[in-house]
DNA sequence: AGTTGACCTGGAGTGCGCTCCAGAATGCAG
DNA sequence: CTGCATTCTGGAGCGCACTCCAGGTCAACT
């Protein structure tokens, strides 16, 4: 269970345990669950007894996800994105840079309105600063 | 209810009615309504019938909670921050400062790491361009 | 063989931040 | 005066994204 290394125990590709990827990617055993119950990640490779073994592609998978996830992104529109991956289908590939495109320029556009945001808080320091020097 | 000038029906005060406090503040009278039962607002003027009106105060201070709520605060911290100001204490300006600077840094913090994520999402673009590219 | 710990499933529960609703009162235009 | 819009209250409901739980299986070590 300690993390990092993958399981080698079964063929010649690396696997990684549950446990471990919830380390790497740092989603919560639950969430790798869940996630893959809605169809963000498509079946997981199983073990004989039925555990899971997620592959490198896997946990590269995850890490989109965690990006999209981070800068916003509702499940929905992730599963949508994930949909069209998972077809594989070329076809797809242009309604897949459009829905980057388009998560691109709602990221750009929420860093714009944050830096104004954050110059708002850093005048109202600024403001209870001069109170207490002007008493 | 058109939007913007206040009502000045009540002494020599500009007032605005909840509909037009929610149109300046983009909060929705509900939200507003929400924000006064849980303290974020203090108590609200009222009319002699018991409407609420809201003082240009009201609206700076609401654009405030905007700002903050927006850049991520949650609400329990934005109570702690409107009971410090509440109590128009100044000692507990310090605290008012400590507050927001810690905000500061976490919307800091959120930015840069947006940005790496944007990053991210570019050059996933970039790559799936070059795939169609390379057909 | 026994104990420990990681993992399994299906489904219920949680926390946050609103949002909606019913039923009643008020305000204002024609 | 009529009618329609606005606002009032208390409380229920909602959407999202998990998170937790019970009860069981399986693996690995001693």
């Amino acid at each position: 269970m300690t993390a990092g290394r993958p399981d080698v125990t079964l063929g010649p590709v690396s696997f990684y345990s549950p446990g471990q990827t919830a380390e790497k990617t740092g989603f919560s055993l639950d969430t790798l669950r869940y996630y893959e119950k809605i169809g963000l990640l498509g079946e997981i490779d199983r073990t004989a007894a039925g555990r899971r073994r997620f592959s490198e592609d896997d946990i590269g998978w995850l890490g989109m996800l965690r990006c999209l996830r981070e800068t916003g992104m509702p499940i929905a529109d992730m599963l949508r994105f994930s949909e069209l991956a998972r077809d594989g289908d070329d076809e797809t590939i242009p309604d897949r840079i459009a829905l980057l495109e388009a998560h691109d320029r709602y990221v750009e556009e929420r860093m714009v309105t944050l830096r104004a945001q954050q110059r708002h808080i850093q005048d109202k320091i600024r403001y209870y600063r001069d109170l207490v020097a002007g008493t």
